[in-house]
DNA sequence: CTGAAAGCGCTTACAG
DNA sequence: CTGAAAGCGCTTACAG
């Protein structure tokens, strides 16, 4: 039957003029209240929505928000960093709470990425989201501020724009996890990750965490260091570089989650027990990181004041208001692979 | 400086008319290739891009597609299913070599959707995820139908149009399941998952497990049924009520890995061997399987295919095409918590 | 408080 | 092969 209402069925059927309608839809407090209730209770009955083509292009808004996922390029294509999963559940949330619909891409970083979700109107801003080479990143993000388009992103800084990264707070998250392994009794580290500055998250974690042993006493000299990206398999083969190596170390404190469950995979197929043996510590608390056995201890990453703050900054940007908070304080979980009581519940 | 170009600004600086710009731009071959490349020339150089709000308004069409996950209301709100997430990035892979936008929302099973993005032309389609309760969710469906919304759906089934639907070979899945826990020289079997009408899905699983079983002469009274949604937690407190009953098991095939990692967490809680004392087999293959320890068997489910399927039908849909496909092959997954020989690689 | 009118930036018959 | 014109369905000055 229906062809689509639009506000003329309804100005019609309401005997007022379409711009009455349009006002009325929108609750403008211009127009009678009798009339209003009328044009809605009609709007209903027709099941009537509002065309947002039509409505965008008029008001040159989008409501609308795009996240780009980029991965590492050297990833398996099929396997999301669950970090970044679980931050993009938190972004939808906060996207629904602020009226803003959400579009999604993943990307691959060395791609000329699609971002011109601005340039075509299909939204209003841009979120990035992923752990990439700082370098490459570099000139992407640069891109994108000369043609002025409104973006925030996670983790890594845009040169002389510290308002449009919203990030952890990694140096503290390292001294954390530095502190922990200490009072946990171990004296004998090494790190596992890329603390290159090409990865400045993670060589923040790794600084935090080698002044935090400065405390005791101990050198960045005596800490080995391991490259590895953020993945699994990566902390499995620099573990085994590790061990082969021959040095003497009692726990491991690893760049990423993903890293660390890795790395025990490693330790366990070489028979060495966790956390009686080496202690292993992670990064960021994925849902993996309860499922381990033992469980795994971490720094937490709160993904949910992240993605909410992702999104309020965006929409600052957007309407030209200021941004007064962008950084996210970590939080260590204990459980079982640093060898302290953790509760079992988690 | 620069207002966003418009295609009249292109028509101006190329000296035609508009029209002409608009085709060139869609590579019109009605037009001119010299005249065609000139303007091309010139958008590029502007960074032109067409503004989607007007040519959507104009073609009625959004060339987005919408993804509904909606969330079982009893899981803890910031956990969402490994599975799902791990489909949403192939649905996002497969919108993008459709040249699709993919607007994506999350959404409560008990609350009125938002599943008007169809009627406010924001997508052209609506693609429904999530494991729900069947009841609930075929009013929904229903609503759906009754106002000629495009979807397609994961797993239920919308009755009177099995070509909405897309899903797994479950009662395939549990057929191999049953098999292989056999071939593994097990004999006392339970079940754990919601096998009720309400979750057509777990409920084929179990059924193909059972008539598996039926090969060896063990029947389905023989085969202890606890109930659980599909999280870590009821998969432990189901576990926990099993081995409290006091029945003599050596096997237990879990309707998801989600609750086949809570299982095994409770047995080792409980000091139980896996898979020496008690083999278990989940379903899903999600990234948690392979880091559990001992590695869980289980019966992937091909995601990548499932969200080609999923984007591909619903376009065919939209475009008024048949549809041919719309069923997945479950696939054995051999570890190491059934006893069977696993790789250690995975 | 309400209406007539312009216009957002395209695409696509229609005419040549 | 190209152009002039209509129109997609809204929102919002402008006038009353």
């Amino acid at each position: 039957m229906k062809d689509k209402a639009t506000s003329f069925d309804i100005a019609y059927l309401a005997g007022v003029s379409q711009s009455t309608v349009s006002r009325a839809l929108r609750d403008s407090p211009q127009v009678n209240k009798e009339t209003r209730e009328k044009v809605q209770a009609i709007a209903r009955q027709l099941n009537y929505k509002v065309d947002k083509n039509a409505s965008n292009l008029r008001k040159q808004r989008s409501s609308t928000l795009a996240l780009l996922l980029f991965e590492d390029p050297t990833t398996d294509e099929s396997l999301i960093n669950p970090f970044f999963l679980s931050m993009l559940g938190s972004i939808t949330r906060a996207c629904a709470r602020n009226g803003q619909d959400l579009l999604v891409s993943f990307q691959q970083l060395s791609d000329d990425w699609h971002a011109d979700y601005e340039d075509s109107k299909k939204a209003d801003g841009i979120i990035l989201l992923g752990y990439g080479d700082y370098v490459d990143y570099e000139e992407k993000l640069a891109k994108l501020l000369a043609q002025q388009t409104h973006f925030v992103c996670w983790g890594a800084e845009v040169l002389g724009h510290p308002e449009f990264t919203i990030r952890s707070n990694n140096w503290q998250g390292g001294y954390l996890a530095g502190e922990h392994l200490l009072n946990t009794g171990h004296r004998h580290f090494a790190f596992i990750g890329n603390a290159s500055e090409g990865s400045p998250e993670f060589s923040a974690r790794y600084q935090g965490f080698i002044d935090a042993l400065a405390k005791a006493g101990i050198t960045p000299q005596q800490v080995p260091h391991f490259d590895a990206i953020s993945t699994e398999s990566a902390g499995d083969q620099a573990t085994a570089a590790l061990l082969d190596s021959g040095v003497s170390i009692d726990a491991i404190f690893c760049a990423s989650d993903l890293i660390a469950i890795g790395v025990m995979r490693c330790l366990k197929r070489r028979g060495i027990n966790v956390p009686e043996q080496i202690a292993v510590m992670g990064f960021d608390d994925i849902p993996a990181a309860s499922f381990a056995s033992p469980g795994l201890s971490t720094i937490q990453q709160d993904t949910s004041k992240a993605g909410e703050l992702l999104v309020n900054n965006l929409l600052k940007l957007i309407n030209n208001q200021p941004i007064t908070d962008n950084l996210i304080e970590p939080k260590l979980v204990v459980r079982q692979s640093c060898g302290a009581a953790g509760n079992s519940a988690n």
